[in-house]
DNA sequence: CTGTTAGCGCTTTCAG
DNA sequence: CTGAAAGCGCTAACAG
């Protein structure tokens, strides 16, 4: 059943190398030979081993992806990108998981470089490895994050915060509020954003997750008893959510007590992905495309080129989705 | 920067097979020669290349999965299973995404066997490939459906209809709906349940929607075209989505009319993915884990096995999860 | 316990 | 235009 070049060789009546020869292009080949082989191929359904290709141009064809999670729909729609985007480019991806767990993301290259993988796209734990993934001689990039030591496509978290703020004082809001876990540069740059239209974000009203709420079942449960600790009254009247999860969490956990969006409360989510589509949220979206699109123009040159050329930090442009949940009805 | 075992022997003093040795497990090498290589690989941070590993072993300790999409979040928990059981079990995986589409699909298929993969994990785009996928030497099995031809690991879907039919008769509902895509064996399982308890699953109450509605914008406006068409009225008071997120835009759209859920409207979901718990939609639960495992069971078994034994076919049980949106509360 | 040797299946000079 | 031959990095007899 698995055949190799040798076998077809014989059975067209020419030396292997000459079957190599019309596998990879046909240059050089009489058509005579290359139609025998060719139909041979063809009968036989002959695949040539791609192992023992990597072994002999060391270079696989593989792109090592490894992501932090699953749980957010966010990083679905990034793996279809980066699928089906790796495939148009002629590579296959080998998929791996951290869990945001900085010692499996090593395990996680280390494979990935025993399997000869030609890059790797990373979706870093945080800076646990970044310097020493940078130090190694396949290229990497990151994706989602901007760190140092490594090419990094980012979005401009900062501006995100600043769009957000920016758009709830223009609709008049006085008090504001923040979902998130460990405080970020979404928001940093909503605070600042705030400050310097003389607005203040009462610390008060940070609704501080747990970073290990990376499901749904926790997540609420640290929203109900910051609910809990204020005593069901929420101090403000538009808040911005580190992602669509977490807004979504917090929309139906204050529609059980009474307080409707967006008629009580505005809300603008994070990551605009088909949860808020569907719910009517407004979010800010992040261009998954175009990210994936640069992330592998950079990939595929640092590929090309041995050129070792400093890092680039690239910080696509946010833009706010505006639905449902930010529409002013009658909160200030 | 890349090593080879035959450096890593010159470095150790020692011929490249007793690194090899080494490396494979230790068995029958002097600890002080061993003691050695190993700190040599330590120092230079040495990573066997497992594509001339393949090459020499014939197997890759790859396994190739082929899904169908990545718009509905049941897959997303699947893949997010089956890499990381994977790995539990030594093995990664190369992830495609067929789109529905055979011909990607069983292109899919021939990058797998060309990279030598030991098994492969397929969700069908139907029955277009099965068949000949079963005559390769690479054992495979389907998941999630349940195929001819290859072991598969599905679900009772006509269990799953007469569970739903069960629990909305048992509510007192007289009038039911089912909203889906093409008619398959949940909907026949509803219909028949219906039937065998003297009630009628009436035609005019199918919210039939395009197979191609595999994203939102294309769905919602199905469910508006059908609403619309009805005049906005429903005729039922209870229906079976064939997914959470079917299930979910219905219940939006239904609302955006004035009709509530539980209120007017009983709606089950299915795949209870974290959508319908989020949200409180009852729905069929998958036991995606134990789905999974089975699936690795029978794979690994095949591929220790040369033995070609009749295939199997397992049907796993569904449940029914009740939340709100099947609280009946004033319906029928 | 360890070194030598012969490939795994393919690509790629090098001659002819 | 085509065959012979070397070798990618590793494993696994086979001798010693």
């Amino acid at each position: 059943m698995k055949m190799t070049m040798k076998e077809i060789a014989k059975l067209a009546n020419v030396s292997q190398s000459t079957v190599s020869r019309v596998i990879n292009g046909n240059t050089g080949v009489n058509e005579e030979s290359a139609k025998r082989v060719l139909d041979v191929i063809d009968k036989v359904g002959f695949i040539p081993n791609k192992a023992a290709q990597t072994l002999k141009r060391s270079h696989s064809h593989i792109i090592g992806v490894c992501i932090t999670e699953t749980y957010n729909p966010y990083f679905i729609e990034l793996i279809d990108q980066l699928e089906s985007q790796a495939r148009k480019h002629g590579y296959n991806i080998l998929l791996h998981n951290s869990n945001h767990n900085p010692i499996q993301e090593w395990e996680s290259v280390q494979n990935f470089i025993s399997r000869q993988v030609d890059g790797m796209i990373i979706v870093p734990t945080g800076d646990y490895n970044v310097e020493r993934i940078s130090k190694l001689s396949t290229p990497s990039v990151v994706i989602t994050q901007n760190r140092k030591f490594l090419d990094s496509v980012g979005l401009d978290h900062a501006l995100a915060g600043k769009i957000v703020a920016e758009k709830f004082i223009h609709s008049g809001h006085k008090s504001f509020g923040f979902i998130g876990t460990e405080p970020d540069d979404k928001y940093f740059g909503y605070r600042m954003a705030l400050n310097e239209n003389g607005m203040k974000l009462k610390e008060e009203n940070y609704v501080q997750l747990e970073e290990s709420s990376t499901n749904n079942i926790l997540m609420r449960r640290d929203i109900e008893s910051y609910l809990n600790q204020v005593g069901n009254i929420i101090d403000f009247t538009c808040a911005f959510a580190a992602n669509d999860i977490m807004a979504l969490e917090f929309i139906n956990a204050a529609k059980d007590r009474g307080i409707s969006v967006p008629e009580d409360l505005n809300i603008i989510g994070f990551d605009d992905t088909y949860l808020a589509k569907i719910m009517g949220i407004s979010s800010i979206h992040q261009p998954i495309e175009e990210m994936v699109t640069t992330t592998f123009e950079l990939l595929l040159n640092r590929m090309e080129n041995e050129v070792s050329s400093k890092p680039v930090q690239i910080k696509l442009k946010p833009t706010l989705i505006e639905r449902n949940s930010s529409n002013l009805v009658r909160v200030p």
